[in-house]
DNA sequence: GCGACAG
DNA sequence: ATCTTGTCGC
């Protein structure tokens, strides 16, 4: 692929902000960025095309013929990356961030973190339109591919299987678990007070996810595989980079790297 | 027709 | 997601 100049700013956090190759993602062919405007429409007349539900859902049922619910591991973990958007106060810009940590310990290895438009709007089950393009750039904007992504968002617990975990594992072809902090589609009882506690997601039928309680006595997350992934493993990664709060390590970090309220 | 509805 | 400070409770 061919890479960008590397661009390097800010020092927030003693993090890098390397940004390589900021090509668009190419995984949105009948869709070009801008092809349904910007979000939210700028003042005066700028127009925003309706989105297409079915051509866009056709889309989804495409590629979610090729998550595979299987792991992959190529040996240890060694590397863990999150991931994570923020919004400009009027909406019309978003930044996204990914984070490399060392899988044990849990260190920061480097960061990239960009802007972009805005170009969807957010739907319930489409978020990854909305969000995935520029976080499938921040990621690529890493020195390495990580062994596995973590998503703050939905895996296949989605209303047509396939969230925004499935969505950037697929299109980076890298391991991915989706960890929501609410619930999108699926029933469930609640867990156990406990740490490691959790109960299953069900939808139509099917186990999808499980609600996993990451700390003792407070709410739940909504775990799901992404890509390459079992469920077993995605409530065990999940518990590792989750050793203190609520969220995962690589999702408070990302979080603190796209909020727009901190940072440029 | 009436809710629900990741971020 | 974002607008926003202190405050009640374990």
């Amino acid at each position: 692929m061919v890479s960008c100049p590397v661009r390097t700013a800010g020092r927030e956090n003693g993090s890098d902000r390397i940004s390589r190759d900021l090509s668009p993602s190419p995984f949105f062919p009948d869709m070009e960025s801008g092809s349904f405007g910007r979000y939210p429409p700028r003042a005066g007349s700028e127009r925003t095309h309706p989105v297409p539900l079915d051509r866009v859902h056709a889309v989804q049922e495409s590629l979610r013929r090729r998550v595979r619910l299987d792991e992959d591991w190529r040996g240890p973990l060694r590397t863990v990356c999150g991931v994570d958007a923020g919004y400009s106060p009027d909406g019309s810009r978003i930044r996204a961030a990914a984070v490399l940590l060392d899988y044990e310990g849990l260190t920061t290895r480097e960061s990239v973190v960009l802007d972009d438009d805005v170009a969807f709007p957010y739907i319930p089950g489409l978020l990854s339109f909305r969000e995935a393009p520029a976080l499938w750039r921040a990621v690529r904007g890493l020195g390495s591919v990580p062994d596995v992504i973590l998503c703050d968002g939905q895996g296949i617990a989605h209303p047509r299987g396939f969230g925004l975990a499935c969505h950037l594992g697929v299109i980076l072809d890298v391991p991915s678990v989706g960890v929501a902090k609410s619930r999108l589609v699926g029933c469930h009882e609640d867990p156990a007070p406990e740490r490691g506690a959790w109960v299953p997601l069900r939808y139509k039928g099917k186990m999808v996810g499980a609600v996993l309680r990451t700390r003792a006595g407070v709410r739940p997350v909504y775990v799901s595989a992404g890509h390459r992934m079992t469920l077993p493993t995605a409530i065990a990664l999940t518990l590792h980079c989750a050793p203190a709060f609520r969220l995962p390590e690589t999702t408070r970090r990302a979080h603190a790297l796209a909020a727009w309220s901190t940072g440029r």
